[in-house]
DNA sequence: AGGGCTTCCCGA
DNA sequence: CGGGAAGCCCTC
């Protein structure tokens, strides 16, 4: 018996099955898709079994495998041929697939680590009668006796309930014996007299309609902000469970979306489980065996939980479908909705996408009923949408207000009075955007990349947000030495200090990058808040997105243009989301809720569509433009970017690369470039970028998969292909 | 990926 | 001629 295995090294150079012996002992319980560790070269690693087979004839000697990792962890039918699936469609080597669908605790490299937690109990040594016989003569009332009746009555108890002297005493009698209990380190119950809304109108319908199904279909179910999506899916995932069957779903990040996760674990309490960065390796590892013995019927969690081994799937359901963080940037750079839709097509059940602001993608797919489109109009509860505000700040400035217009402060006034809340985004962190000097016009860069450090001032120091390095301040400019340096631009960190010059009596809390990044950071600032112990919350778009705030009534949009103005394709697209969804904060209750938008350019387009609650002008709108511009929707993408640490030698292979391109594809697909990359200079390597629009190319995968095995043993040059990039 | 083996460059 | 670094190639 052999075995052909994965090499758990995610190069492209090793992207093939070595074959194994399979020794006796092993023969009976080895299986496709399971861990083993064998020798390879001088080591010993872990690898996938891929194949199992009767016969080898090659003419050289086969290493044995020496054991099986992890028995219960297996890849089933489904997912080895999702891996093949993603390697197919994101040219990555095929083991870079298995190990994106594993927890990074089992992710191998400290096999070590046993994740498995468990829990000592104490139990009785003798039957119950032998025990009580003991007790009556026993005669005392001490610690002793104590735990000798409370394991009559409870069968078990824990030991660290009690002394170790008192343990100690009753084993040595042999009365009692430990015995140890494997736990979840998460563990949920149901919570009694959860009120469970009766589903409005448009509610009942969406949730019919989805129910009804039970072939592979992908609904779009487009709902405003506070229409109660999370309602529908709650009832429709019910149903899948009563059913017998399970359901996935994925949200953008879980850190920001713990109230949806609330709600789960009070409908479904131990049947769920969740996945997402925050969680430890150990709860990773608990989750995930959980859900491959088949004891969850329910996942919820971030782009990686589209991956877990639940079987039997009756629904997929991917909530803000909008959100960019559903696609891969590294290797594999796979897109959680293509996943979905394969598993959704294996298991042949429904997908629902759901957002109030969906990718013009899933518009256009929704129009033309390659999706179907549910949609959800009206806030549920007493709600309104919010009434929304654009003010020019050309003429705030002229009055000599920089940050903040009278007409947000006077609104902010008027929530501290009556007692209400509110939420003001800025998109971007740290105290000024750069330094510059005002003498010799000198700007602090960063030295590895081509991009001007951000200062933060409670560290005192200026940083890069790509590559992390980091410098001190200096008093005087350190090129001329002038006593004239410029703080320019804004980051949260000097909102928040601005902000409490204008409203000492405020209690304003931040949250960033910067003020969450311990664990459970998110979810305090989020609770303090909602137990306003807070009256602004003042942060990044990490506030946009799903919570729900009943007091909120006032939204404040700070320098709306930031998002505006960055140099993609798709940023309108993205600031009609982020400034809709924002908006969407307010007014959750039956407080009428407001809006204010503070911009340089207050006719712009977007802006006015936020105004007017108007998505379908927006689409309109952009669409027109993405067809104009030959950008998706009409188009497809692939971005590919020739990296390398000599300048010409990058700008040459980006020259050869484009050639060939020219040379070998369609007619009809248009090649872009090569320009310098967005990112030009990062971490001391120079980066150009080409990029491939195209509608249809049978020629397009082949040439990109040629170019692709030509860098793969070029170590000076690097060629990455990003197909149906987010980003150009 | 990582280790071993070959090659190549420089000072003698 | 030797040593050390850099490049090359193999791993079932």
């Amino acid at each position: 018996m052999f075995a052909k295995v994965l090499i758990e090294y995610p190069t492209k150079k090793i992207d093939k099955y070595f074959t194994y012996k399979v020794p006796d002992n092993l023969q009976d319980i080895i299986k496709k898709g399971m861990k083993v560790q064998i020798p390879f070269g001088t080591k010993q690693i872990n690898g996938f079994v891929m194949d199992i087979i009767n016969t080898y004839t090659e003419d050289y000697e086969l290493k044995e495998i020496v054991d099986i990792t992890d028995k219960e962890i297996v890849l089933d039918e489904e997912l080895i041929k999702l891996g093949l699936y993603i390697k197919e469609k994101t040219l990555c080597p095929l083991i870079c697939a298995y190990q994106a669908m594993l927890p990074s605790s089992l992710k191998i490299k400290d096999q070590k680590t046993n994740y498995n937690f468990y829990k000592t109990y104490l139990v009785l040594n003798q039957s119950v009668e032998e025990t009580k016989k003991y007790l009556e003569n026993y005669k005392k009332v001490n610690y002793q006796s104590e735990l000798l009746n409370d394991l009559l009555v409870n069968n078990k108890v824990l030991k660290s309930n009690y002394g170790s002297q008192v343990v100690k005493a009753l084993k040595d009698k042999e009365l009692i014996k430990e015995i140890k209990e494997q736990e979840y380190r998460i563990n949920k119950k149901i919570e009694e007299g959860v009120k469970k809304h009766k589903l409005n109108e448009e509610q009942e319908l969406a949730y019919q309609k989805v129910k009804g199904c039970h072939e592979y279909k992908t609904f779009l179910l487009e709902g405003i902000t506070g229409s109660g999506k999370t309602e529908v899916y709650l009832n429709l995932i019910q149903d899948v469970i009563d059913k017998g069957k399970t359901a996935i779903m994925l949200v953008p990040e879980i850190t920001l979306t713990m109230q949806i996760v609330d709600r789960f674990y009070e409908w479904f309490g131990s049947k769920v489980a969740i996945f997402h960065s925050a969680l430890s390796n150990g709860e990773k590892y608990d989750e995930y065996l959980k859900i491959i013995r088949g004891e969850v019927s329910v996942v919820v969690g971030t782009r990686s939980a589209i991956f877990t081994p639940l079987k039997n799937i009756g629904l997929i359901i991917i909530d803000e479908e909008h959100s960019d963080t559903f696609k891969q940037e590294n290797m594999p750079r796979y897109n959680a909705k293509d996943v979905a839709i394969f598993r959704a097509q294996y298991h042949n059940c429904p997908l629902v996408l759901g957002s109030a602001t969906p990718t013009l993608e899933s518009k256009a797919r929704a129009l033309k009923n390659v999706f179907e489109p549910i949609y959800l109009h009206k806030r549920a509860g007493e709600g309104t949408l919010p009434n929304v505000t654009i003010v020019n700040m050309l003429d705030e400035v002229k009055k000599h207000n920089f940050i903040f217009s009278d007409e947000l402060i006077t609104n902010l006034e008027g929530v501290l009075d009556s007692g209400e809340q509110a939420i003001i985004l800025l998109n971007r962190r740290g105290y000024s955007t750069t330094i510059n000097c005002s003498n010799c016009g000198f700007t602090y860069k960063c030295p590895n990349c081509d991009i001007t450090l951000t200062y933060h001032k409670s560290t005192n120091n200026l940083r890069c947000h790509y590559c992390g390095y980091t410098t001190k301040r200096e008093d005087k400019c350190p090129n001329c030495h002038e006593d004239s340096l410029n703080y320019l631009g804004l980051g949260t960190e000097k909102v928040e200090l601005e902000l409490q010059k204008k409203l000492p009596d405020a209690k304003i809390v931040r949250m960033d990058q910067d003020t969450t990044s311990k664990k459970g950071a998110h979810e305090k600032i989020i609770s303090d808040f909602k137990n306003e112990k807070y009256n602004i919350l003042l942060g990044t778009q990490m506030i946009s997105k799903g919570l729900d705030f009943p007091k909120v009534t006032l939204v404040g949009i700070i320098n709306a243009d930031n998002s505006l103005n960055v140099p993609d394709f798709r940023s309108n697209e993205r600031t009609f989301a982020l400034l809709y969804q924002a908006s969407g904060r307010a007014g959750r209750s039956n407080l009428p809720g407001k809006v204010i938008i503070q911009t340089f350019n207050p006719d712009n387009y977007v802006l006015n569509c936020v105004k007017n609650n108007d998505f379908k002008s927006f689409f309109e709108y952009e669409m027109n433009i993405r067809k104009i511009l030959k950008y998706p929707p009409y188009y497809y993408l692939v971005s590919l970017k020739v990296i390398a640490s000599d300048y010409n030698l990058a700008l040459e292979n980006a020259n050869k690369v484009t050639k060939y391109l020219k040379d070998n594809l369609d007619k009809t697909s248009i090649i872009l470039g090569p320009t310098t990359a967005n990112l030009f200079k990062f971490n001391n390597t120079y980066r150009f970028q080409i990029v491939i629009k195209y509608r249809f190319d049978d020629k397009l995968i082949n040439a990109l998969k040629y170019l692709d095995n030509i860098y793969i043993n070029d170590n000076k040059v690097n060629l990455e292909i990003d197909i149906d990039p987010l980003h150009i």
